[in-house]
RNA sequence: GGAGGGGUUCCCGAGCGGUCAAAGGGAUCAGACUGUAAAUCUGACGGCUCAGCCUUCGAAGGUUCGAAUCCUUCCCCCUCCA
């Protein structure tokens, strides 16, 4: 809190989209007092990936200026549906799922966030109180040709594909959320800039004064086009083991490495600065991926499994080692011997005797270190050894 | 209620009687290279007892020597008009 507004400021538009307005933000970080800071989550998805941490990044940050977080968990307006109208109207969730849900996400989010100053709360303690004809004097304050103007439903208003009547509560509803909950700033995504927009209007006309909207961009996927998720499998889970996470982000491409720096790393922008000017000089930028990616696993894991990650992952891809802590796995020879493809299906490795060919063919089966040349050799009883398939797939067996 | 368009292998998307396990792209995986599970290049990409066989093109029937392609019924999605 001894941060002087200006290097609040600076902090705060780290890696923010926008800053809505600018100048009530910087009024309301003079102030002094604790500011209610808000973001809502989903009820569904507990698991949490690094694409989540962006938002939670941020209002750790605040936290850090002495704010308050309000973490939301929109179980009411979880019942309405997704808003990008792909999915159908979700089934509701149970009292116990969304406590469930509740309790995980604390689990998760506590590696981020402080505790101290972070108030978990749900949209259903208000909306489910709230009478019909409280809904209807709440949907008489905004308009269609309003509702129309956010580019999701003008698209689909356009080319003609259907909008349902409650797809309109959801902005509603979330901006009443603002609303119920006094929020002083509200954090989301630029994909809810919207929605965040309506909460600013919906104070207004309850009479208070309205929010500062600050969006953040979505983070992209390991694949650097998409945005994280988990159905499209380019993510990192924060729950992820170290050895895994580790990997996956140092398979992000050395430019998106700075993004994720940028929007994830404690690092400051300057020190962030000094790394990509050296990359430019000549350094190596697989050493600064390295070190990013240790502090992401300390964030989420501890310091020591870092520093195992890293030597793990350079025992096996520098020196072409095998992991040292795999489990032994005992089959069932039949007396003819085991069929090399059906070992590496039988041990998961591959996902059918034909790919378990293929990848023979393409000499990417190893035992013991030494290459598999044919497809059809069978390995008889007795035979034990480590199997492996690529650079990243191992198994020990053991035939009996 | 009426008229029309469409459902193809993980995704997008061609095919419109045999040459189709099905073009092309994406994703993925393997190999080479490397500074990394970056980038780039090459290859693979339904299953199996794998130079052969079996099962796929919304579902079920039918026509045909032969169907993803034609016909019938059904299911689902979308558009326009009312």
């Amino acid at each position: 809190m001894g941060a002087s507004t200006k290097e609040a400021m600076e902090l705060i538009k780290r890696g923010a989209a926008e800053v809505i307005p600018e100048d009530v933000l910087q009024k309301r970080l003079s102030e002094g007092r604790p500011l209610r800071v808000k973001a809502g989550f989903d009820p569904t998805a507990p698991d949490l990936h690094l694409g989540h941490t962006v938002l939670l990044n941020k209002l750790k940050q605040f936290q850090d200026l002495g704010h308050r977080a309000l973490f939301l968990i929109g179980d009411f307006t979880g019942m309405i549906g997704d808003p990008t109208g792909k999915s159908a109207t979700r089934k509701p969730l149970t009292r116990e799922e969304v406590l469930e849900n509740a309790k995980s996400y604390q689990d998760q989010i506590f590696k981020i966030l402080d505790p101290e100053k972070t108030d978990v709360l749900f949209n259903s303690e208000w909306m489910n109180a709230m009478a019909p004809s409280d809904l209807i004097a709440l949907a008489a304050k905004h308009t269609v040709a309003r509702m129309l103007e956010r580019e999701d439903f003008n698209n689909r208003y356009k080319t003609g594909q259907p909008i349902a009547i409650h797809e309109f509560l959801y902005p509603l509803i979330q901006g009443y959320d603002s609303v119920a909950m006094r929020a002083d700033v509200e954090l989301g995504g630029t994909d809810q800039k919207f929605n965040l927009l309506v909460g600013r209007q919906l104070q207004e006309a309850y009479g208070q004064p309205p929010q500062v909207v600050l969006t953040m961009p979505i983070l992209e996927g390991l694949d650097g086009v998409q945005k994280m998720s988990k159905s499209l499998g380019n993510y990192v889970g924060i729950t992820d083991a170290p050895d895994e996470m580790f990997g996956k982000l140092m398979s992000v491409s050395d430019e998106l490495m700075w993004r994720y720096m940028e929007l994830l790393s404690a690092e400051s922008m300057a020190t962030i600065g000094l790394w990509k000017k050296a990359c430019q000089e000549g350094a190596n930028p697989r050493d600064y991926k390295v070190r990013f990616a240790q502090e992401m696993i300390a964030r989420f894991h501890d310091r020591l499994s870092a520093d195992r990650a890293l030597e793990s992952f350079e025992a096996r891809f520098k020196q072409g080692l095998v992991p040292e802590d795999l489990i032994e796995v005992a089959l069932d020879a039949p007396s003819e011997g085991y069929p090399i493809a059906n070992l590496l299906k039988d041990l998961a490795l591959t996902a059918s005797t034909s790919e378990s060919i293929r990848m023979i063919k393409q000499g990417g089966v190893k035992i013991d270190g030494e290459k598999v040349e044919d497809g059809k050799i069978s390995l008889s009883r007795g035979a034990a050894g480590v199997i492996q398939v690529g650079k990243r797939k191992f198994a020990k067996f053991l035939l009996k």
